[in-house]
DNA sequence: ATAAAATTTAGAGTATGCTCTAAGTCAATA
DNA sequence: TATTGACTTAGAGCATACTCTAAATTTTAT
C-alpha cells in the first residue's frame, strides 16, 4: 500500500511542505517515486514519520534524527549506535520532564501569589508577606 | 547591591550579548544605567532573569516574555492578565510533560527492541516477534 | 478532451534566538 | 601616563525549521 504526499501529510498533521523539505535534507530515505516522478510513501515510510514525530516531539534536532535513520539504513553493524542514541535521548527526556515540573512549582507559586495579591487588593506582596517572600526566593534562587 | 552586565550574566549562565539582547528587546525594561552609561542590574533585576528563565525553559517565547513584564511595570490593573497568563502557561507544561512522558515510552520500547535485536543477532525483530510488532503498533500508531 | 487539482523543482523568504564583529568609550592598575 | 580589560552601540551573520512562490508537469474528474 502506498500513500501520496498529500496522504502522508494528513496522517501527521503535517504539510506537505514540510515532508518536502524532510526529503531534501536526507530524512526520509527511503521514500520512492512513482515512474512520473511523484513521491510515494509505503507503510514503512510512516513508521519513520512517526519515529520522526516523536523524536522531534522530545526536542532532538533533524539533523541527530537523519543521523538515526542513515544508520539505520546501513544495517545490523549500527545497531549498537542507535541504541547509545536512544539510551542518550532517553535521560535527555528524563532531565527534560524534572526542570519542567520544578518550572511548574514556580508559575503555581505564581499564580497563588496572583491570588493572594488579588485578595489584598496591592500587588507588592513581597514587602507585606515575608513568608511568601520566604518561598519565592527558595522557589527562584 | 547592583552588579555589571558580566556579573549578572555568569549568576545565570547567560553571555553578556544575550543579556545585551534581551535589553534591546524590551525584556529587561528596569535595568538602569550609570551616569557614564553602564548597565546596573538592581536585585529586582536578577529576580526578573530568574522569571525569565523559568518561562524560558517551560518554552514560552521571549515575546510572550516581554508582553508579560510590560504588563507588570503597569501596575496593578494589569494582574488578572498576569495571572490568566500563568495559568495558560501551567496547562502547556502539563501537557508538555504528558506528551515527553508518552514519548518516553516509546524511546523505551525502541531500546528494548535493539536489545533483543542484539540478542537475536538480527535487526529484523519486526517479522520475528509478533508480540513486539504489537507492542510496537500500540505504541507508534 | 479539457479543466481543475495535485504534484514537481529550485530557490527565496520568515521567525526565533542568539552570536559575533567593529569601532569606540570608560575604569582600574602598573 | 599608558595599557589592559570591561563596557557601549549598531548592525551583520548564523542555525534551525519551516513556509511560500513560480513555473512546469501529472493526475483526476467531467
Amino acid at each position: 500500500m502506498f500513500y501520496s504526499i498529500s496522504q502522508a501529510a494528513k496522517k501527521f498533521n503535517l504539510t506537505t511542505h514540510t515532508l518536502r523539505y524532510y526529503d531534501k535534507i536526507g530524512l526520509l530515505p527511503t521514500v520512492g517515486k512513482s515512474s512520473s516522478g511523484l513521491r510515494r510513501f509505503s507503510d514503512n515510510d510512516l513508521n519513520c514519520l512517526a519515529m520522526i514525530e516523536c523524536l522531534k516531539e522530545t526536542g532532538l534536532k533533524l539533523k541527530e534524527i537523519k543521523k538515526y535513520f542513515v544508520l539505520a539504513l546501513k544495517g545490523d553493524e549500527t545497531i549498537d549506535e542507535r541504541m547509545q542514541m536512544m539510551i542518550d535521548q532517553k535521560s535527555r527526556i528524563e532531565q527534560e520532564i524534572k526542570s519542567l515540573k520544578q518550572n511548574l512549582k514556580k508559575i503555581e507559586f505564581k499564580i497563588k501569589y496572583y491570588q493572594t495579591a488579588k485578595n489584598v487588593g496591592e500587588s507588592n506582596v513581597y514587602n507585606e508577606y515575608p513568608q511568601m517572600l520566604a518561598e519565592h526566593d527558595k522557589l527562584f534562587k
